[in-house]
DNA sequence: ATGGCAATGTTTCATTGA
């Protein structure tokens, strides 16, 4: 199955991206972030029409997550838990559906605004609650797919010396990262050998993109049993060089089935 | 040191993002 996350920044203005993207690349399983659209206004029939399914949770404004599943290639999606059981939390940041014999989290990790700041220290704790609900034993295979927020390495940062111990890139943060990494996953991206130079986030400001002055912060997480399964793992630039792009690319992994055809 | 770009609702600016 092919399995993607993508922060839209705005599902109703990025709408028309997302039906087109789906279109070329009919994804199995795609996670959405940032959906910013109560659930009343969630385009579900659009979607549907598409052949998937939407579980979603939603807020005015900011975050909005949400989970789309083709339905004749996955089927429905069941045991869909809104947010984190050990942290209760207003914000919509995380939704877990079982899809396709995988336990499918989608989370938009806070982006923490500034090292030492209060929205700093949430992340840091939504981060250590996100591990302590992961470390709970699973029926499923556990993937966590999302905008994390965190460059995990120098190699995923275009100027690591500019961002040194900045927002995304500082040491606890990582820290953070190679926790969850801990767990028993891997960066399904980190399995293969990429380019140098490849980011999933890219500022609107100052030609950013253009120049690929960008950030790797997007990951799909897969358990290390599942890793001889994963046959790809990769960033599709193209919806970031159409009018008005999200600032975010989706990244797309691809897994193979269970049992060795 | 600051703004720069985009989206939203508190809407003609302030807030947030990353």
């Amino acid at each position: 199955m092919k399995l993607a996350t993508w922060n839209v920044n705005s599902l109703k203005v990025r709408l028309p991206h997302v039906l087109d993207w789906l279109r070329a690349e009919p994804v199995d399983v795609l996670c959405l972030q940032e959906t910013k659209l109560r659930d009343e206004y969630f385009p579900q029939a659009a979607l549907a029409e598409l052949g998937y399914e939407s579980v979603f949770a939603g807020q005015p404004t900011y975050n909005g997550v949400a989970i789309l599943a083709r339905r004749e290639t996955v089927g429905a999606a069941a045991s869909v838990v809104v947010g984190n059981p050990l942290f209760p939390d207003e914000q919509k940041r995380l939704l877990s559906a079982d899809v396709g014999g995988l336990r499918v989290v989608c989370a938009y990790f806070p982006n923490g605004q500034s090292v030492g700041s209060d929205k700093y220290v949430y992340k840091l704790h939504w981060i250590d609650a996100l591990a302590e609900w992961l470390a709970q034993p699973s029926p499923l295979p556990v993937v966590l797919a999302g905008d994390f927020n965190i460059a995990p390495d120098d190699r995923d940062v275009h100027d690591p010396q500019a961002w040194a111990g900045q927002v995304l890139c500082s040491e606890p943060e990582r820290e953070r990262f190679a926790k969850l990494v801990a767990l028993g996953f891997v960066d399904a991206f980190r399995l293969f050998e990429q380019p140098p130079k490849c980011f999933s986030w890219w500022d609107y400001r100052q030609l950013a993109f253009r120049r690929n002055a960008g950030l790797r912060i997007d990951h799909i997480l897969v358990p290390q049993a599942l890793a001889p399964r994963v046959h790809a793992c990769r960033i599709d630039r193209e919806p970031r060089k159409r009018e008005q792009p999200s600032d975010h690319a989706p990244v797309i992994a691809e897994i193979g089935p269970d049992e060795p055809r």
